[in-house]
DNA sequence: CCTTAAAGGTATGGCCTTGTACCATTGAAA
DNA sequence: TTTCAATGGTACAAGGCCATACCTTTAAGG
């Protein structure tokens, strides 16, 4: 009953009359793609960099093997490479023992231009896409963290965590967002859902473009280590409230330092 | 420092030695597209069709603007709708006023095979994707719950809630699952995130689909609405703790009732 | 009736993506 | 030194996907 309004709306709402409140089919009908493949695999192995999972200095996996599991074919697999090579981001070397190696990153001229200069041209290409970005990883990591706590890891999976937060602990500032991100990623793989994992690791690597930008000050990462130890002690606890209320405030550090900086 | 096993092992861990626990490179090499553009767009349009959005005898949106919003040509597009059509889920009409109509889904021959069969077959198809949907459809609805009751919605945000509340109280059973999701989108939408939305959207569907597969009753149906005026309530209130625990709780239900057909 | 606007139906040429097979380079190990 | 296996580099043909333009059908409204 009641098909008044509410319901019956659905249909006209999204077409005709203009989004009262919501556009209905919103959720559902956006870009099936968004580019074409070639471009889309460059952001993968971007994100294979910017994650830190390919440390600088080493290789990507052989190219047959990448567009095996990014199940794409290796000649469009090799123009995400051309491309990352062309943009100094890759190295790439023929013969055994060769491949793609990631380049040190040009060191950023920051002393150039006022800090937060190339943090707010980024924030401006994102535009609302930023603010998405942010609430859509508070969504995930709080619910990793909780979903983590709650399968209460043991084991070879808890011994994980612990060398993960030592390694955070005595990281260098040079290493510490590879660290970093490598104890969340982890965080957010045992929480169980694959699913979980994968988004977050394409929202982490847009915001460490973002972090990228301004600078690591020991202080935050004393306060940010101190936090992440509260983290892991919730989650092999077997604490989720405590679990979700440490990411939760160890996230608004986060958040804070980039809208402060954007401000 | 401490450059060993944590953080050196990335790379090795993926290619050669065989994931002591997690592949690193996993969360990110998965496959850059689920299969051919075609596919996807079918799995869309069956989206809004699940979904509710485009309730029974309604028709879709015309082909030309929704190719435009999934971003895809009018020919692969029509190549989706033919196969839908072919599969009796769409009805499609030429001339003015002539559309892709949602028809009556046949029913379930449910009585010819004991409750649960279909619904096991399903879920077996899923295989460890069902866990996988069901662990990140909670991640996202609590905290889409919870960012949600955040913002505290007011004016026509609020409204909205509390009509669609009103709706799922008196529906009927026939359009209860439809109204519900409407709802729980709704919530998705109101969290400010665009990226929740669209994540819950894919999920629920899914859901939908093994939902349709069970029994509808009455009494899981009280004890649901309950549920919700608890849930819209605390959201209104701003009261992000029980907005939370509200939603959890309430997908607990669900699980438990998927988890106990399939047991 | 006839007109017309809105919808689905069709056809063509071009670019993107793929699968497959093969070539070229390199450095470790025999 | 020679061999060999792993890795990047290249070529070609088939199929997918797209933009665009145009045709056909339908029912409301004059």
């Amino acid at each position: 009953m009641i098909e008044k309004d509410v319901s019956t709306d659905a249909g006209s709402r999204a077409s005709g009359d203009g989004a009262s409140v919501v556009d209905a089919y919103a959720a559902v009908l956006r870009p099936v793609r968004s580019g074409n493949t070639f471009e889309e695999t460059v952001q993968k192995v971007l994100q294979l960099v910017r994650l830190g999972l390919v440390p600088v200095g080493e290789r990507l996996p052989p190219e047959r093997e990448l567009a095996e599991r990014l199940q794409i074919s290796r000649v469009t697999l090799r123009e995400a490479l051309k491309v990352l090579q062309d943009a100094g981001v890759l190295e790439v070397r023929r013969g055994r023992y060769g491949g793609a190696f990631v380049r040190q990153p040009v060191a950023a001229p920051s002393a150039a231009e006022g800090d937060g200069e190339q943090l707010r041209r980024r924030a401006e290409e994102l535009g609302d896409q930023l603010e998405d970005t942010l609430l859509f990883r508070e969504v995930l990591e709080v619910g990793a963290a909780e979903l983590c706590a709650a399968r209460r890891p043991i084991g070879a999976e808890a011994e994980l965590l612990r060398e993960l937060l030592t390694a955070t602990g005595e990281a260098s500032l040079d290493e510490y967002r590879r660290v970093d991100t490598r104890l969340h990623l982890a965080v957010a793989e045992l929480s169980g859902s694959p699913s979980v994992a994968a988004h977050y690791a394409t929202v982490r690597a847009t915001v460490n473009e973002l972090l990228d930008c301004i600078p690591l000050l020991p202080p935050n990462l004393d306060h940010s280590q101190c936090q992440h130890e509260q983290l892991v002690e919730a989650i092999l606890a077997g604490d989720q409230d405590r679990a979700r209320a440490a990411m939760r405030e160890h996230l608004a550090g986060t958040a804070a330092l980039l809208r402060g900086f954007l401000a």
